[in-house]
DNA sequence: GCGACAG
DNA sequence: ATCTTGTCGC
């Protein structure tokens, strides 16, 4: 698929007080409704990563599939040196180059796409779900494993489906939510062009098997596959 | 100043 | 994120 013209700064700013700035920016640009259009085909994403590898290099994979069939129907991937290290708060300038680039070698965009992260859950709004969701300007859903900011309002139930609020600052950012039976609970929130409720009710519909959601399930094997190819065909000269 | 801290 | 054996529970 083609990608949105986006500015270089965008992408990697010179220093973190500017990516600070820059996710502010485009955390006003999120939009948290929708989506308005029939969601067909949903795409995972998430990247894999070398140990403690000094080169920094991470290794994305986008899995587009069936929304109603589940069917894997394309998995993209690409490879990039994240610009800055992992700072807490700054993940998507880290990975959404090589998320882009894994898109790119998608033949068509996705209706919905689900990332490994938050998405306005975030201390600037702006988490790596948001953060793709709108410089890809496709509805967007953040399903993170662990809380960045904010309290669960209690603790949800132990059945699949039961849920409780995240709030940071007196407000609703996120669903803590229980996506199967008594496993520890997922954090959904908006990314981009798509409200809370909605964003939960596609995590429980693309899931029930295990913790994960299928489309980021599957994005997280594809990623961890690209990854260990490219360590064992990186000896014989390919690149990238 | 002291902790907390997505992946 | 990644490194890893055994172990607890359905």
């Amino acid at each position: 698929m083609d990608l949105p013209e986006i500015p270089a700064d965008w992408l990697t700013p010179p220093d973190l007080a500017t990516a600070a700035r820059v996710q502010r920016e485009l955390a006003g640009r999120v939009v948290p409704h929708g989506p308005d259009g029939p969601v067909r085909t949903v795409a995972g994403v998430d990247v894999s990563q070398f140990g403690r590898d000094p080169s920094g290099r991470v290794f994305a994979a986008v899995v587009l599939l069936d929304a109603a069939t589940r069917e894997t129907l394309e998995v993209g991937t690409a490879m990039r040196v994240a610009p800055i290290p992992y700072v807490p708060g700054f993940l998507g300038f880290r990975e959404v180059p090589a998320l882009l680039a894994a898109f790119q070698a998608l033949s068509r965009p996705p209706d919905l796409v689900l990332v490994d992260g938050h998405g306005i859950s975030h201390p600037r709004g702006l988490g790596i779900a948001a953060h793709l969701g709108v410089l890809l300007d496709l509805p967007a859903i953040g399903v993170a494993k662990s809380i960045l900011v904010g309290a669960p309002a209690g603790e949800p139930g132990p059945g699949r489906g039961s849920r409780v609020p995240l709030v940071w600052q007196g407000r609703t950012i996120a669903t803590v939510l229980r996506s199967k039976d008594r496993v520890a609970p997922l954090y959904v929130s908006t990314g981009h062009r798509i409200d809370g409720e909605t964003a939960v009710d596609w995590t429980l519909r693309l899931g029930g098997r295990y913790r994960l959601p299928e489309p980021t399930r599957r994005a997280h094997e594809a990623a961890n596959a690209f990854r260990r190819a490219w360590g064992s065909g990186a000896a014989e000269g390919s690149d990238d």
